[in-house]
DNA sequence: CTCTGGTTTCACAAATTCGTGAAGTTACTG
DNA sequence: CAGTAACTTCACGAATTTGTGAAACCAGAG
């Protein structure tokens, strides 16, 4: 452990590890009632609240006190769902993880997938009922809505690339 | 039973029950894996898949072979989150629940009060990292992209609403 | 005021999810 | 070509969640 990154003193050096662990387990609390997985959450928070947005595997053993294993599982959970880039620094043994520079602006991308699964569902669904049904009108309207949403997502994120800049 | 509405024929009565019920199940899982409890999305998707959009405790549990203990569960998990409405019938016993007109642009509101968890949560983040630090400023700018969605999602939703007029 | 249909609550059993320890893999190092 | 550090996979035990049956509870009807 180089001690240079993240989990000592960094930068400013004015980081109390207890006051960060606790908020770490209180954001990744609400992240958990929002529908994360509690692990991938406790390790999601605990690279969002870090300096350099990059931690290896045993840092973040370390600092949430969880086994090897727990870590790589949240890990590959959290790359899955592109909130995460696995770095493999070319001549050393650690990974290191990187949270997303724009870590929101990829969760929306996210969501789109969803979204799109949704979506699909929704097509079987008023094949299944008829369109001209009332349930099938509420399918259709609903599948309307989605296709509305993600036109108007996509615009949005725009405005926010715009605005960044 | 009066057999008059959403589980038996209804309105054009094209309506196999084997297959609606499949759909339920299938969509119900996407559903779920999107976050949401299994009980609940289960009855969310029977009464999105009605031709009433109202359907009594009974019926639920008939339509999907479960208790009522779990039918009351589930139901109140959904009133709860706004999704579904309880309607008390005066001078009767049974409770009905209808699904909300325009569900989705409830779910919307939902969203936004997470939203409002998340920002609190992101707020006490920042005090405990120092906002001139680097994580600080990552979970400002965090912070300040939950405004901007918080802010563009109330204009989308009118929008909506605008276009459905 | 009692009877009865309907819903909710509670304790428990079943199923799932979660995290650990230990063994197995992979790939730098000497 | 070993030796070894790091990560991953696997099987198991613990804890949480989920749904059920049964009893309690409420409210309308006779």
């Amino acid at each position: 452990m180089g001690g240079t990154d993240g989990v000592g003193t960094d930068g400013v050096g004015r980081r109390d590890p207890a006051v960060v662990g606790e908020f770490v387990e209180r954001f990744a609390a609400v992240l958990v009632d929002a529908g994360f997985p509690r692990m991938p959450a406790r390790v999601f928070t605990a690279l969002l609240t870090s300096d350099s947005g990059r931690l290896t595997s045993a840092e973040l053993g370390e600092l949430l006190r969880v086994s090897p294993a727990a870590v790589s599982g949240a890990v590959r959970y959290l790359v899955q769902v592109d909130l995460v880039r696995r770095e493999h620094e070319p001549g050393s043994r650690r990974d290191h993880y990187r949270i997303h520079d724009h870590v929101w602006y990829e969760a929306t991308t996210n969501r789109d997938r969803t979204l799109a699964r949704w979506e699909t569902g929704l097509v079987e669904g008023i094949a299944a009922l008829g369109e001209d049904t009332p349930a099938g009108r509420r399918l259709a309207e609903s599948l309307e809505f989605f296709g509305f949403l993600r036109v108007e997502l996509a615009q949005m994120m725009d405005r926010w690339r715009a605005r960044r800049a």
